[in-house]
DNA sequence: GGCTGTCGCATTTTT
DNA sequence: TGCGACAGCC
């Protein structure tokens, strides 16, 4: 039960509540009651198209603007960076709250943002790296051939998968139960792993998460902390969550007190059962059940109200998920009209269907409809070659997404190696990485030979190249030399200056200079100059601060009765933690802040963190006017005015892998449902009778699911075949008279306006000048180098003569000028 | 060190 | 069938 609560909202009172009413308009009474819910906890069940988001964000807003919360109490946690951002851009557009103090990100985000500021809490360097999925890969190999794991019994990505998996489920080496030999080589690997991270200072993605988790749940003064801040806690595709994230959430929000969860805060979780479809990667629905019965929920509210698709769509997806047992209940209904019935073609074979797919593409197109609002959606990737293909020899522009993204092209990870080099110079991995590229003449022996010394040394492959560096030549010497040269040579230089260094004196754009494919290359490089430079942009680092016009809105907001009696019982504020409070400012906190000395990462740090943790988008020809092809999977939370879905037969859809058990069918339901839901005017599903794959010829049935959608809502455009369910039921009319009524085809997508900060110059009040003199209660006397940043959000590069260079926010360290 | 041939494998994926 | 990983050769 929370201890606090403010007068309940009547949503019909609210209504006439003045202030609120422009947020509240448009919204429909379900979605109202839940942006005006009460303090408390509460499941939203979102259906597809019910205006999630929009919900989600008014709820912030209005939590804002009434001054229930702070935007320093808010924290709306999402799985995607997209998802993140529009709720950013959304919630901007509504208030002009300042959104860089609110901790709204993903969950990989906010915990990496907790660890750089309790990092010593946590046992990591402030600098710690992330490791991507290939590095953690690459890191498994290198330990495995150190340890002579035999590979062929124990496959490096099997045990990548089993760590991943160890984590999700919050256990550490020793929580996990060893049955039998198999199993202990396995947890002694996970065992050795983890001491490689730790001593490198590299963290991955699972590792994030579990460190950010145990954090809350070994300290009690930061756990306590982060309870008493986060008032309102919301979670975006809550039925996505894994058993670590929901155990998180549980720190979050509260202590268990004699078996009761005791909370503070309210939970807000919003999300959809029947659009549950990643379970395959640990996502558990049954948080959803746990939560309600763990945070005794008493509100509940369906959003069962479609914005988006006609209703012969809706007709069709709602028979269809009926089919599957232990739904929570919820029925999508529309106030549009039937619409356009839902078009079921059969061909010969793939390269007919993909064929047939064009030529509807085509015709759609010459009736006008843009061609980024058609979709290809398939189950499986390989799949999307055939119509590739088709709509290539058309000359139909597309773009296929899930490629390889920007950060993760191997160029762009060669340079981000060097970089991250520069930051922490016992990276192995980053090492090990460019050590010999572009070549240089080390080969597979002296690197052996450097493991060999690292190892019996202790140390890391930087430290032990001296020690090997007299035997095995000069060359890695001169590696280390340059890396080391290049860190010294950069200090002081802002991100593109030090980014353009390195790519020169690695000699990487020499090496691509002269190789045939290489243009690309270069060109993604320069790309990454560019992406440093908008980062520091959007960081603010190094940028005239936007203006904050909201001073005194954040005073009245503090002021204001509602929020002062928020939390009477809250004891003050009693952290042996000086600057949490600074943090919890809204405002400031935009960088990562080490809260105990207000050291915050570097411009280079933090974009190294920035580019581990959002891969960016996969660059194909963006903005083109072309066709988007995608798996099903890839498009949840899109929609499009017209989408096809080829290759609905069983084995491919549902495939075969997941006929084995309910559970995995009931899955392959739901993501039908999720791709049927996406089409706002027009939904095609095909299937082909023979289909090649693997090489060979495969004649596949109708899929299942085809028997789960009403008669009334397709239109079959070739006669309809006994299909798997024949024997049991009688088809009915060949052709099911569909209406052809076309409809207004005009319904709305949400599209918010985005209102820019207005932007104001403020003069620097910190007072500091490059080579002035401070003093730092921690660090002690330093110089200053650079400046970055103004306002709240001012930082300084400082050299301490025993501290090394450090980067300060101003509005957090306790720096004084030294006369 | 780079190229080439062979082998094995082949849902879904964000961070 | 087609691609990526890896070993072996020049």
């Amino acid at each position: 039960m929370p201890p606090h609560s403010f007068a309940p909202a009547e949503p019909s009172g609210l209504a006439d509540s003045p202030t609120s009413e422009p947020l509240l308009a448009g919204l429909n009474p379900e979605q109202r009651a839940a942006v005006t819910l009460p303090a408390g906890h509460a499941l939203i069940l979102a259906g597809a198209g019910s205006g999630k988001t929009r919900v989600l964000t008014t709820r912030i807003a209005w939590l804002l603007q009434n001054g229930y919360a702070t935007p320093g109490g808010i924290l709306a946690v999402t799985f995607t960076n997209k998802a993140a951002r529009e709720m950013l851009t959304r919630l901007s557009a509504m208030l002009p709250v300042n959104v860089r103090g609110m901790w709204i990100g993903t969950f990989h985000g906010l915990c990496n943002r907790m660890l750089r500021a309790h990092h010593k809490a946590a046992g990591l360097p402030q600098t710690f790296q992330i490791l991507d999925t290939q590095d953690q890969l690459s890191a498994i190999k290198r330990l495995c051939k150190q340890h002579q794991i035999d590979e062929e019994r124990y496959p490096p990505k099997q045990l990548q998968q089993f760590i991943a998996h160890c984590k999700e489920e919050g256990m550490r080496p020793r929580d996990v139960p060893q049955h039998d030999s198999v199993a202990r080589k396995k947890v002694e690997v996970y065992q050795l792993y983890e001491d490689q991270c730790q001593r490198e200072g590299v963290v991955d993605f699972g590792e994030l998460l579990l460190r950010s988790y145990e954090l809350l749940r070994d300290h009690d003064p930061i756990r306590a902390h982060y309870q008493r801040r986060f008032a309102y806690i919301l979670v975006d595709e809550f039925q996505d969550t894994n058993r670590l994230q929901y155990a998180w959430l549980k720190q979050l929000a509260g202590d268990v007190v004699e078996g009761r969860l005791q909370t503070q805060g309210s939970v807000m979780a919003v999300g959809d059962d029947d659009q549950s479809i990643y379970a395959f990667r640990g996502a558990r629905v049954g948080n959803m059940q746990d939560f309600v019965r763990e945070f005794d929920v008493r509100q509940q509210i369906k959003l069962e109200e479609n914005y988006r698709s006609y209703s012969n769509i809706l007709d069709s997806a709602n028979a269809l998920i009926r089919h599957n047992s232990r739904r929570l209940g919820k029925e999508l209904r529309t106030q549009q009209g039937p619409g356009e019935p839902v078009r079921v073609y059969e061909a010969a074979s793939d390269l007919a269907e993909a064929q047939w797919l064009v030529d509807e593409i085509r015709q759609l197109v010459k009736d006008g409809m843009s061609r980024r609002e058609i979709a290809a959606l398939y189950r499986s990737n390989a799949q999307s070659r055939v119509i590739e293909s088709a709509l290539f020899n058309a000359g139909v522009p597309y773009r296929v997404y899930g490629g390889l993204r920007f950060f993760e092209r191997a160029e762009v990870k060669h340079a981000l190696a060097y970089l991250r080099l520069l930051e922490n110079p016992h990276d192995d991995t980053s090492f090990l990485r460019v050590v010999n590229f572009p070549p240089r003449g080390i080969g597979a022996r002296s690197i052996e030979q450097l493991q060999d010394a690292a190892r019996s040394a202790g140390c890391s492959l930087h430290d032990a190249v001296a020690a090997v560096a007299g035997r095995a030549g000069t060359h890695l010497g001169a590696f280390v030399a340059l890396v080391d040269v290049l860190r010294e040579q950069t200090q002081g230089l802002n991100l593109r200056a030090i980014i353009e260094r390195m790519l020169e004196a690695s000699g990487l754009i020499e090496h691509y200079r002269s190789e045939k494919e290489g243009a690309d290359r270069i060109e993604n490089l320069e790309e990454l100059v560019n992406a440093a430079e908008s980062f520091v942009m959007q960081e603010g680092f190094g940028r005239d601060a936007v203006a904050l016009p909201l001073d005194e809105q954040r005073a009245a907001l503090r002021q204001s009765p509602a929020s002062q009696g928020l939390n009477p019982e809250a004891p003050r504020l009693d952290l042996p933690l000086p600057a949490v409070d600074a943090a919890a400012r809204p405002g400031a906190g935009a960088a990562d802040v080490d809260l105990e000395t207000g050291e915050t990462l570097s411009p280079l740090a933090a974009f190294l963190t920035h580019a581990a943790l959002e891969a960016g988008d996969n660059q194909a020809q963006a903005g083109q006017d072309a066709v988007q092809l995608m798996t099903v999977h890839a498009s949840k939370g899109l929609e499009f005015d017209a989408v096809f879905l080829s290759g609905m037969e069983e084995g491919l859809f549902p495939h075969e892998n997941a006929l084995s058990s309910q559970d995995s069918l009931e899955e392959e339901r739901r993501l039908m449902y999720v791709a049927i839901t996406r089409a706002r005017r027009r939904l095609y599903l095909s299937h082909a009778q023979t289909r090649l794959l693997h090489g060979q010829t495969r004649y596949n049935l109708r899929s299942r699911f085809f028997d789960e959608l009403p008669e009334h809502a397709l239109k079959w455009l070739t006669p309809r075949h006994p299909g798997l369910a024949s024997f049991a039921r009688t088809s009915g009319a060949a052709y099911a008279g569909a209406s052809s009524a076309t409809g207004q085809f005009g319904l709305k997508s949400e599209s918010p306006a985005n209102a820019p900060l207005p932007a104001q110059k403020t003069p620097p009040a910190h007072g500091l000048r490059v080579g002035t003199a401070v003093f730092h209660t921690k660090f002690g006397e330093g110089k200053v180098l650079a400046l970055e940043g103004q306002g709240e959000d001012a930082r300084a590069q400082v050299q301490f003569p025993r501290h090394g260079t450090k980067w300060l926010a101003l509005a957090v360290a306790k720096l004084t000028v030294v006369e």
